[in-house]
DNA sequence: CGGTACGTTGAGATCGGTCAAAGGTTGTGG
DNA sequence: CCACAACCTTTGACCGATCTCAACGTACCG
């Protein structure tokens, strides 16, 4: 946590030191059980150890949008902190593994350590780069090319956390999951991922996808990873 | 300015005193000019003064997506400041006047301000809740409850920056740049606005839109003004 | 007064949704 | 080890919201 932060913006041992001495509770989420709730105050900030994590929202009539999935590495709750009531619901993808820290702590500790209060801020900043970019993909990319961005979006995303092989990788999300990612059906996401294989972008067998051509499925989605900011450095 | 911000975090007369000189160079933007394009390093950071901003990315293909609007009082660039790379283009809207800030005097406030710089990050906190409620938006809403929302997005935060009437509001934006915002094509977004003006939901007239009745408008938009966070106190 | 940008309208096409049923897979208990 | 349930995927037929293309109308501006 401490190497990715450092990532975000420089930190001195002072800053290490501090957040070295966070306490915390490890915590165990089952899929699909709810980390955070719509309405709620939030009194632990937690990252995710392991396992994946989904935000999502309900409209009025009851359909549900995916507005981001988080990886091993993310903070899930900087924002429920800062801004008291939650404004959308956090559920389990898989079983996960979570650090709880407490709220307390994290509002004293970037009152204190100003450059980690920047790390952590720069964070949420990609988080927002990456809600930008969904609401393109959501808005103006049909069905096929919406899909083949999602994954090639979460290949990027998840080799950074190491979770991916040279082939593809496990992504552990149902149809209608991605649809509710997607803005779409879940029938027609399965119609838009046989096409997709039909064209030879990928390759589905079981949970795993496997993308023969990387930069043919990248060309395809017209995905470019500039919006992830994976170089932000100090 | 700084009222805005004490709504974010407490802050004292240090903090105050730092905001207040921090120096600036007002400027001008002509409708449609760029404020920030995609690809470019930002070197300021800039405040609405006056007027209406967009932020918008192109798909490959060429269409355009508006991804947020903002409003006086609001920051266009504390995201490229600390990222440095823009993932997007901002635009005005209107003609518009703006306070541009140097990054590196921002940075140097908030490495010794930590208040102030909660407060910064407040503000982008909100810009992602939004964020999150237009993925929704453009993913599971029909057209014309899409548009009801984003009328009642704009009525509840225009209210705040003083640009509203007891009726309604001056909405300075084409049906192309509405459809560009929720993700459809002009010709619907036309077609859209007359089925809510014929369900008397709304009356245009010009760039100016009446709300007859606000209550039922929300009600049919499935608007919740939560996610606004308008009520962010210390 | 003419040009330009924006709004409006119609006809027809298409993408994606709905509904419903039939396979597959996985896990569980007998 | 089998039977069954629960959940997920796949498929077909049909429907409808939204798009496309194209024309026409309207307001503003020099």
């Amino acid at each position: 946590m401490v190497r990715k932060l450092e990532k975000r913006a420089p930190l001195d041992d002072f800053d290490r030191e501090a957040l070295a001495s966070l306490s915390f509770r490890r915590k165990i989420y089952e899929p699909s059980s709810y980390l955070v709730r719509e309405g709620t105050l939030a009194e632990e900030i937690t990252l995710i150890l392991e396992g994946l994590v989904y935000r999502q929202k309900l409209t009025q009539e009851g359909s549900r949008q995916i507005v981001s999935v988080h990886m091993p590495g993310d903070f899930v709750d900087l924002e429920n902190s800062l801004l008291r009531v939650a404004d959308h619901n956090v559920q389990a993808l898989t079983r996960c593994e979570v650090a709880a820290i407490p709220v307390r702590e994290i509002i004293a500790l970037i009152d204190t350590h100003p450059r980690v209060g920047r790390a952590l801020w720069v964070d949420t900043l990609i988080d927002a780069s990456i809600y930008r970019e969904w609401i393109m993909n959501v808005g103006r990319r049909p069905a096929k090319q919406r899909l083949a961005h999602l994954l090639c979006e979460f290949a990027a995303r998840l080799r950074v956390a190491g979770l991916t092989r040279e082939d593809g990788y496990r992504l552990p999300m149902t149809q209608e999951q991605l649809g509710d990612a997607t803005g779409l059906t879940s029938v027609h996401v399965n119609r838009s991922l046989k096409a997709l294989e039909a064209d030879n972008l990928i390759v589905r067998r079981r949970q795993f996808v496997s993308i023969p051509d990387w930069e043919r499925l990248r060309q395809a989605s017209g995905f470019s990873g500039l919006y992830l900011h994976l170089d932000q450095e100090a």
